[in-house]
DNA sequence: AAAACCAAACTGGTAAACCAAAATGGAAAA
DNA sequence: TTTTCCATTTTGGTTTACCAGTTTGGTTTT
């Protein structure tokens, strides 16, 4: 009956949702917000692109140049440059030059400042975006799972059930179980945000991971429901089954 | 009529969707497969945790003996590392060291393998996903969005109205739209993950963008159900008129 | 006059040298 | 014997120097 309540939570009270939860969020490697002297160089960059006759398409000054004009040394500059590059607004070439990507001026621009004002990722967001992508990978993996996904998965669901019979911490299993339906879910692009966010939670906030090991026994099953839910390619009813899964989550959060 | 028929397929035949289309990635830095020299290092690295007494939370030897022992750079085992450590499984702390993530064995050796064999993105992901999330994040920004994200809309959608009907190129406009509607759905996670993904899909595929010229005049009007849907405050509503125009990408792709 | 060519300089990438902070271990003090 | 402290070593991070390809401008050749 609880149970129920929590699942149709996870629909609606979007608002509301996981907001009465404490979130310190620490420093992570590659999803923190931008160092300050990066912000410097980037918004330098932003201007270059703006006032500057710096047309889209064309050569950025060379990173000595850069390096030298603002002050900084060149190392700052190159961070910058990879961190736009990884958004695909520059695009350096080896021996030739950096160059700014082929979008209009307004667009770069926007972009950008987004980039700039991108905050840290909190708990709140990271949780309940694990949610929405397992409940969508879930359904994929229904749909589009081979034969040696199959496999993998219940060999991982084998394994989590083992060790938490025995009593042993099975964190561990869980996430891998986890993976292995991502893996199946033949999206690579879904499969590596899966990857990028899922580590975030774990290692910063390991009590509010899935399986806590008074919930893990109960947790057995509705693995179970939801492999069996896969197996007979049934993607409703495995996205179903996931949602009472992260009912558990989510009540667990919530209480402590 | 058509229309609607796009509309659905978006929620059924996810075995099917998008098999037809060509799907040539190219080298996206920041998304892309790892090196080889990179991908050989991870799994010495991998050996290392595996068969050596290197437990959970221990250190890892120093970058300066793994380069000498591997055979390779220095810069390659830090380029390594970060890679790692971007995924939450090493940690280096400055003067002190790398220590490998307080996880199971079991774990890392499966997150590890995950890493390894996670293939480069391809444009049925990519493009799969981002619909996906716009229309999750579309349902956030109607519940949530404050005055300033929804002027910041209507801002965007101005521009590309304007844009548009004076029959320019209105892709920047258009693009910078959907951001606002990301950065109005207050969740940072999301977000990030939308702002990483939507460059791979405009900048490598111009062609198959959201709003292509022929389509632009229509576009305004399905814009504008969006931005009255989001005013309202009323999420199923935004998330199906985002739908709906997305139907256009997805029939555009589909044909060409 | 136009095309082909070549060398100097300029580029981003990479390897080596350097730095400051943290761990380490032994000596001195209690 | 235990604790404190300091000098040495080790560490990841940063700056610097070097490298191989590209660009470029002037020159030569046709």
């Amino acid at each position: 009956m609880i149970l129920i309540l929590a699942i149709n939570f996870l629909d609606l009270p979007e608002q509301i949702w996981l907001t009465n939860l404490v979130m310190k969020t620490e420093h992570i490697k590659g999803m923190n917000g931008l160092a300050t002297k990066e912000k410097f160089v980037i918004s330098e960059i932003k201007k270059l692109i703006n006032h500057k006759n710096l047309e889209p398409g064309e050569k950025l000054p060379s990173e000595r140049l850069l390096a030298e004009r603002l002050g900084v040394t060149r190392g700052s500059i190159r961070n910058a440059i990879q961190k736009l590059e990884y958004y695909g607004l520059l695009k350096s070439m080896p021996q030739s030059g950096t160059f700014v990507s082929d979008l209009e001026r307004t667009a770069l621009n926007g972009m950008i400042n987004q980039i700039l004002t991108l905050p840290t990722p909190d708990f709140k967001s990271l949780v309940e975006t694990r949610i929405f992508l397992e409940l969508k990978i879930v359904k994929f993996a229904a749909a589009r799972h081979s034969e040696e996904d199959m496999a993998e998965i219940e060999q991982a669901q084998l394994n989590y059930r083992l060790k938490t019979l025995a009593g042993e911490d099975s964190v561990a299993e869980d996430l891998l179980f986890h993976l292995a339906i991502a893996k199946a879910s033949h999206n690579s692009s879904l499969n590596r945000l899966m990857l990028s966010i899922t580590p975030q939670i774990i290692t910063n906030f390991e009590k509010y991971h899935v399986c806590k090991n008074n919930t893990a026994i109960s947790a057995i099953e509705e693995h179970e429901e939801v492999v069996k839910a896969i197996r007979t390619k049934n993607p409703e009813l495995a996205e179903a089954k996931m949602k009472e899964h992260f009912s558990i989550l989510y009540q667990y959060c919530y209480e402590t």
